[in-house]
RNA sequence: GCUGGCAUAGCUCAAUUGGCAGAGCAGCUGAUUUGUAAUCAGCAGGUUGCAGGUUCGAUUCCUGUUGCCAGCUCCA
């Protein structure tokens, strides 16, 4: 694929880069078909995405339908087909200002203004359509061989919310239809596992319009929930941690004290209580410090390692929500660690040592980004940088490749965040470690050292599902609603052939049952076809157990699992098969 | 919160230019006694999200509002 250069180099494009450059002239084709039909458009910014392309363009009051989109996409494939060079030619300032002007390109315009230590501006020329770029681009329209329009939205002018709104154009490009379709493909796996449809489907949770953002857990979602946290509690106990469960409602003096009555306000729903402010907990570490607090402690105790499922609340921006993936409302698999200075480097080793075992029991693979000090941020300079270095330094001896993501720590401290990666390939946030001196400070905590001085402990805050409602979430995408059998809502269903084997079912159900197998027993008035859609299909069960008068005469049982696969099998073998694959959930 | 879109039975969706709101699935009843991804029949199910307005007449047009969806912003 050959690719040009702002100054006109021509040159074969490096195999990495090649998707990038294709949807950014992708991007500066449709912005020349948008020109074509709309030549009031104004252009802003149109970069390569990590599937394709946008453009964001202020259109004025015109509103774009979905026909208009087509037009667009049609309009480009026109462009494409005229097989247009593209050219590149470089003005000095002044020559190019003149020229965005007499194209009324304000926004262009403005930008060059913002490069306020550029003497010259490169541009892209494709037919009658010019574009301030640094490029590269593709050499000709015609190399843009497959993309498609794919939705528009709104976005700030520079992301900036007191800007102007302008209209965000998005496309997905690829080097082949092959590799477009299959990207296609992929985008109706992911609906097909959306978790809102599939925890309809399986009743596992709901949302009501009375309490928008805040999760109604159903029987089957308690199941994966309670599973979950049995899961957790064990794998902590094993790494001594002990367990606390601090108030949800405090009043206003502890959030003035944590910083949270000024840094985390407006996400905080408030009450009145005799008169005094209160404060519903947007997170858990202040009632943690409170615990803390209440005795004094000696530097033996430390590192201490204080656990908490807190529910916690916040007010998200209504637009924000997405099923359970951004609610209003989840528990916190919440634990703070109180360490010596001494004892940081290998606390935050042992913590990222336990959130790779729950990351590896599902099978995520996941990467690693380090915050730095927000603008919005409390405490001094040294222990911003000395906390940073802290997770540096362990993140380095771990061995944990990294990447910095500045200026975007909690208020009180910088963070490690965990993105994982699911089984179609996407990344989600989940687990984080986040480190802070102020919190102490504020709450003027105290250990006594060695030497019977009192010392300053210094404060880990960590998760790792991050919360359980979205971690619920993920993980029914992940397995698209197939959980392995120690999660499954339902492990077996029983489903007799006809009623003359309902005697039968019952007794085998109550052999599963005794053995502590979360079994349904599907007494309907249905052809086996129709149960096995509903098991397989529906509920999603790992096991049926289809039972009929051969069955029932041998005593034994025909096992169906989720992919179709029968087998033949004693009830003895079977229960020691599941009861094996329960304890799975031990690690 | 912002931009755009959507809102009809428990679920998925219909309803010509404004003219009696309809189907499949699920539910209930009955028949059937079934062998590995939907047995047949019947019944029931709705103040078309909510509040106004225009009209002889509104699911349809207008205004407001609530919720949802796609993004932006934000985040566990």
């Amino acid at each position: 694929m050959k690719i040009i250069y702002k100054d006109g180099t021509v040159a074969e494009c490096p195999k990495d880069e090649e998707l990038h450059v294709l949807r950014h002239t992708a991007a500066h084709i449709m912005a020349q078909a948008i020109k074509r039909l709309y030549p009031q458009a104004d252009f802003a910014f149109g970069p390569a995405t990590e599937n394709g392309f946008y453009y964001d363009v202020d259109l004025g009051d015109t509103k774009l339908t979905d026909e208009d989109l087509a037009a667009i996409e049609k309009e480009m494939k026109k462009i494409c087909k005229e097989n247009l060079p593209i050219k590149p030619f470089i003005l000095p300032r002044d020559e190019a200002v003149k020229l965005m002007e007499e194209r009324g390109e304000k926004y262009k315009i403005e930008h060059m203004a913002d490069l306020a230590d550029e003497t010259e501006f490169s541009f892209f020329q494709q037919g009658e359509y010019v574009d301030m770029c640094i490029g590269p681009h593709l050499t000709y329209t015609k190399g843009l061989k497959a993309f498609k329009i794919t939705q528009q939205s709104g976005a700030y002018w520079k992301n900036d919310k007191n800007n102007k709104m302008l209209t965000r154009i998005n496309g997905i490009a690829f080097r082949t239809q092959e590799e477009l379709d299959e990207h296609l493909k992929l985008m109706e796996e992911a609906a097909r596992r959306d978790h809102r449809k599939i925890g309809k489907e399986m009743q596992l949770f709901m949302f009501c319009d009375e309490a928008p953002g805040f999760p109604f857990f159903l029987p089957n979602g308690m199941i994966l929930k309670n599973t979950l946290i049995d899961y957790w509690r064990e794998i902590h106990s094993a790494a001594g941690y002990v367990e606390v469960s601090t108030p949800l409602i405090m009043n206003r003096h502890l959030w003035e004290t944590s910083g949270h009555w000024d840094h985390y306000k407006d996400n905080m729903y408030a009450t009145k209580i005799d008169d005094e402010d209160y404060c519903i907990k947007p997170m858990n570490c202040p009632g943690g410090v409170l615990v803390y607090r209440s005795q004094p402690h000696s530097y033996r105790e430390l590192p201490m390692r204080v656990g908490e499922l807190g529910l916690v609340h916040r007010h998200e921006l209504r637009g924000a929500l997405h099923g359970l993936f951004r609610v209003r409302c989840f528990t916190q698999d919440d634990a703070h660690i109180f360490v010596r200075p001494d004892q940081i480097t290998d606390e935050i080793m042992n913590v990222v040592h336990l959130i790779n075992s729950v990351y590896e029991k599902f099978g995520f693979k996941y990467f690693v980004e380090l915050s730095t000090r927000p603008e919005n941020s409390m405490g001094s300079d040294e222990d911003w940088e000395a906390a940073t270095n802290g997770l540096k330094q362990a993140l380095e001896r771990l061995n944990l490749p990294y990447i910095i993501n500045e200026g975007d720590g909690a208020f009180y401290g910088p963070k490690i965040d965990f993105h994982l990666q699911d089984s179609i390939g996407r990344t989600w946030q989940c687990g984080t470690i986040q480190l802070d001196f102020q919190m102490p400070l504020n709450f003027q905590l105290e250990y006594v050292d060695e030497d019977g001085q009192k010392k300053r402990p210094i404060m880990l805050h960590r998760v790792c599902f991050g919360s359980i409602e979205r971690f619920i979430g993920i993980l029914t995408e992940h397995y698209a609603g197939k959980f392995p059998t120690w999660l499954a809502p339902t492990q077996v269903k029983v489903l007799p052939v006809s009623e003359k084997t309902l005697d039968y079912a019952k007794q085998v159900t109550e052999v599963l049952r005794k053995a502590g197998v979360r079994v349904v027993l599907d007494e309907s008035n249905e052809k086996i076809g129709y149960k096995i859609r509903q098991a397989q299909q529906v509920d999603r069960v790992p096991y049926m157990l289809v039972l009929g008068a051969k069955e029932a005469e041998a005593g034994n049982i025909s096992i169906r699992d989720r992919s179709g696969n029968t087998t033949e099998s004693g009830l003895d073998e079977f229960v020691a098969k599941v009861c094996e694959e329960i304890k799975e959930r031990r690690s």
